[in-house]
DNA sequence: TATGAATGAGGGTTCATTCAT
DNA sequence: CATGAATGAACCCTCATTCAT
């Protein structure tokens, strides 16, 4: 017991140590990129020495990697913990859109960049780690689209990875552009716009439209005899 | 006649020069990135050697915003030139869309990559060249989208940003989905389907399509209060 | 106890680093000048590697301006040491004379050359340092000189500054005669020359010679009435 | 006769250039000392290419052994012109002083820190060019001075050089005050009073006034004695 | 002769990483 | 475990100098 008692702290300060080092990294690392960010300033940010940095992680790649998995598994979980409790396509879309914009928004951008644009120059290795990520990342959205495409409520002559592609990579250009302009975005109006746009992308174009008018003169026409059938009913 | 002679190698061969470096330059920032290439392989692609890269510009950065200039003013300068010829707005962004995804599928996405990712690690030079190129190169799209728009083509509850957004933000996603999958995707028919995707998006959203939803919901509950009041009809 | 230990001697080792790299770093500079000697040569000198350097000291001309300061701090400190105890204006400026030859002579020149002659040469940054040191250095022959000025032990129609110039820049010709001969002058006597040169120009002219001379006037007066009162003594 | 109206202009041309060259060097080497001195500047000044200096000069150092000799001979030629007609000794070291004062700051000084300061770092080469001009410069001077020893209106119990560091060694000084405070001094006053006291300094200690100095203190012994021997008539 | 062009050699500086304490 | 200390390996950039034209 003595034994666990003196593990435990040790194992909960080392756990704490790590945890630091992950929140500067991924401070450091949004803030400057990846070839920019230097250890010693991951190192200052966390309030340790350089060395203690290679101490819990194999050098600046792992810690780079690591970084990235943290986030991804932060905002998938948040993801995947709200979206059963939405109903309706529409509603999922809505949600997931105005939940990556806030989140992108919030981390700076930074780490969206460091997704995208730096990955490929880390190596091989940092790329696979991204993908998979980022696939459990849009699985909610995968999800409910296909889904959606079975019950007819999104057009089915689409691959669902445009769809998806469609979604974020609106998102990302919409902040990319508040980065260059240095000013943020009206997230909620920003969120609702886009939702309608991609809303009227992804849902079966005409196809209701005309069944629709089809129906409407159908109905017209019925309510026409009716009316003329018996006059009476309605003086 | 023979100063002229004279003369006029020695221009010509300090331009090879220079667009023998600048094509080395595009190379090498294409698929390492800004702060991963290296003036020596630079030079050593070039044929020359390093020193000779700072005789003909002033440091890597210069080259860098030269290489991304070029690269701006090639792809502005032939949308440029097709786009008057397409009749109706809807050829345009079918024609904007396809030239889109060949140019950057034809530069192995590294030049697009090195502008939106690392644009902002190099300094603020970069990026203000950046911004300022990338406007050129959307005005084609943005021009003929704010003229739809006037003639109600495109519907007018969007910002022309958001729609341009969406149109550039989903090409890259798909070209980024394509680096990672290492295959070249369906050029035309994805071409395709991301127009028509995008039409849908941003042609005015049947007004009456809305209209008649709602009217169809009402005339079935009619209907159903109908029948369930009156069944003898029925049989 | 055992934590002082432990850090204790880091901090020596530090120390130690610091002060063998700004011995080496003097070495360098005096023999090369600023603009020759190489980082690489001071590292070596010192026995640690070239980025040893650059851990201890922000760049090369941090180093000097360390070196430079250093310099400047032993010998206005020995200086103001030594200059209270001696008595008479006379003592003090013979002992700066042959304290400056001596300090200048056991540098090799070379501290004199790169204060003076390649100041200018490094940047704006070292030139005030340069000032502020020299200042620090003269101010003791200043004092006294400004001193003896006002109890007329030294002539009041020249600027201290001149004088100071006069003694100082003497020297350096000195010693820069010295360097081409490639051999030591006799320190001793040269500084009892200078001294004596320098004397007879700070000194007030003709002031104790008029002085003198009245007195003698007086003297043979009382002489020529002594010996008519009382010629037979003579006899 | 065509031959040589051929070669003549080439050869005027020719020296043309080589004025140029040295013209440009002198401004540059002026400026930024030997080291941070460029070809490329000194070309560029000159309006030629930067190959043409190698053209005409073996390389930088030759060129600026060159430009140290023209300089220094330009400044002796004028001083051997001058001196002769002047006469008198004091009249000679009161031109020597004022010559100089306005040929360094005619020359901003750069010259002779070049001289002085950098000639070193340059190579032996140089410094034994250096040591000959100088030689040469400071021979009028030093002729006159000896002369003067001879017929006894200099001290002849100090070197020759001694004085000769003293009068152009104050001189440098007071010209690198006035670089640093980056104002020019009043020359005429400051050639005045420099020379004034350097007159006090080399001539002849006042042969009168140690001869008085030794007898004043004969008398007050004696009168002390005398004093002493006949305390009654004081009573 | 004059030069455009090219470069070898080297310099200062950065930084991820290692290791003894 | 934490770190002070040290460094190897690069990298960007400069510049005197050469040479074919």
């Amino acid at each position: 017991m003595s034994a666990l008692q003196r593990v435990a702290p040790r194992r909960a300060k080392s756990q704490l140590r790590i945890t630091e080092l992950l929140r500067a990294a991924r401070e450091v690392f949004s803030e400057h990129g990846y070839q920019q960010a230097t250890t010693a300033l991951i190192a200052e940010r966390a309030g340790v020495s350089e060395a203690t940095v290679f101490t819990y992680f194999a050098g600046k790649r792992e810690l780079c990697i690591q970084v990235i998995k943290d986030w991804y598994d932060e905002i998938s979980t948040e993801l995947e913990r709200e979206m059963p409790h939405l109903q309706g396509i529409h509603a999922k879309i809505s949600f997931v859109i105005r939940h990556h914009l806030i989140t992108l928004l919030a981390d700076g951008f930074g780490m969206c960049a460091l997704v995208l644009g730096e990955g490929r120059t880390v190596g091989p290795e940092l790329s696979s780690v991204i993908t998979e990520c980022a696939r459990r990342y849009t699985a909610p959205l995968m999800d409910c689209l296909a889904q959606a495409r079975e019950d007819g409520e999104v057009r089915q002559d689409m691959p669902l990875r445009l769809m998806r592609d469609l979604i974020y990579g609106s998102m990302e250009h919409v902040l990319w552009d508040s980065i260059t302009d240095q000013k943020r975005p009206a997230i909620d109006q920003t969120a609702e716009q886009l939702t309608a746009l991609v809303w009227s992308a992804i849902t079966p174009p005409n196809a209701s439209l005309e069944a629709l008018t089809r129906f409407r003169d159908e109905v017209r026409q019925a309510l026409l005899q009716t009316q003329q059938a018996a006059p009476s009913h309605s003086s």
